[in-house]
DNA sequence: GCGCCGGATTGATCCGCGTCAGGATCGGGG
DNA sequence: CCCCGATCCTGACGCGGATCAATCCGGCGC
């Protein structure tokens, strides 16, 4: 980086390369921001960042790593609800309200920002645009969260999965992770299988089907778009939910 | 009523009944409650409230009737996302952020409070006790889309219907619209067919099933739980989301 | 180099649920 | 009173996806 400014290079992470596809940051909002993200956190594959019933919770901004937050059923089986890539806040709900009704657990080794209820508090008041800029990102992930139950209900397993690729592609281009030709993606099939409420058997057979019909190949940890347009028709995908006009409120 | 404080009236309605049952609201509360609750509009059945990309939207609290929100696909099929009952909040989404990502069309004939953008955000200065309240109802309203991802996912199509049902039951007793018996119920059998995902042939037969197993009875507009406990054991149904703690916000 | 293990891959079989098709019932309007 | 539309109900049949069971492959510890 050319920078001499520290407060700059926060600019380079992905927390704020995606808020800014959406608000123009002010150098202030930046130095808020990058105290806000000092205190950096590890966390190690399969240990839950965020535990369900758990209260008093921090919340994390996702600096690098994959993470899913999900539900168990008694029975064992469990229903992955989302995944967060880099850039993502994980666990805000459980900061503004007391306790958290998922689990949240890293894919891969994560660095997490942690953010205390107060200084979060205290950084939505100091700066204004921030705050919003954070619902707004919050309110996308309602959305996708709603879009991913449409994929359950009325949605076969390929469709479901095109849908879920190419969403995936669209949030990781936003913090420059993924272009129109694919991007790497650590998720297993069984991952897969637990968000998509299907077995890791049949997300295998999708996987084949959709490659053999040249629309995507996910293989090696590579997913690859090998023809975007067909695909996007395929599965009537629609950008429209993942890049709504931003909050009034604050 | 034997009140003859005009104020206190509101305490009647479902609304004021279902944040209560969260926050102790004061005198003032409920003045400025009432306040905002003045603004009545009447919608006729299937007849949008809110549609999906519209801007500007006012937000709504039903005061009587039933309505549900949905998404339509592309190929005519719809899913549910969830169903308003009194008392409950609709489009606060779409007042906080500038457009709805999904329609809301009333089920029953449906009266309902305008609550415009300007009056919610100084209701929520004048009464920060009202705001919590509100965003306690908007948080669980959130675990409960979260829940019936769960449902799609990973539950049979009994599992769900029970699961359901049960939710339903809880909602409406705290607004005193039902007992541990039962509720009166104005959903067809489509709509149970496009919020669970299933056909309407088969809520028919997951419904009879229900029913000669000595579970639930759906007949005549009318919901009984035959083995409240049975049902509730059957589907694995735990309230805690539904009774959470309150948010700390504000 | 060997054994082990988690993930990917594939085939065979089974069953939950969708689809199609037809009745029955009921309330409302002409 | 009769017709019509909406809803409920039921049977026959087929398909999508689960389940069970192998096999294969690459990485890793020793």
């Amino acid at each position: 980086m050319i920078d001499r400014d520290p407060v700059l290079s926060i600019l380079d992470s992905p927390f704020a390369r995606k808020l800014s596809a959406f608000v123009r940051l002010s150098h202030s909002d930046l130095a808020v921001m990058s105290d806000v993200y000092r205190r950096r956190r590890s966390f190690a594959v399969g240990v839950d960042m965020i535990h369900q019933g758990q209260t008093d919770q921090s919340a994390y901004v996702l600096a690098s790593g994959w993470a899913c937050s999900y539900k168990i059923l008694p029975g064992g089986t469990r229903q992955i609800v989302d995944f967060q890539v880099p850039g993502d806040f994980l666990g805000l709900r459980s900061v503004l309200f007391r306790t958290s009704d998922h689990n949240v657990e890293p894919i891969t080794p994560v660095q997490a920002s942690e953010v205390k209820q107060r200084d979060l508090l205290a950084a939505f008041t100091a700066t204004p645009r921030l705050a919003t800029a954070v619902l707004w990102a919050a309110s996308r992930d309602e959305a996708m969260v709603v879009e991913h139950l449409v994929d359950l209900g009325r949605r076969t397993a390929s469709e479901r999965m095109a849908h879920f690729l190419l969403e995936l592609g669209a949030r990781l281009r936003l913090v420059g992770m993924a272009d129109r030709a694919g991007f790497a993606c650590p998720l297993s099939q069984y991952l897969l299988a637990d968000a998509l409420g299907l077995s890791a058997v049949h997300v295998n057979r999708v996987l084949r089907e959709l490659r053999e019909d040249g629309l995507v190949t996910f293989q090696k940890g590579r997913v690859v778009f090998d023809d975007y347009e067909a695909l996007v028709e395929f599965t009537a995908f629609d950008r429209a939910y993942l890049d709504h006009e931003g909050p009034l409120l604050i």
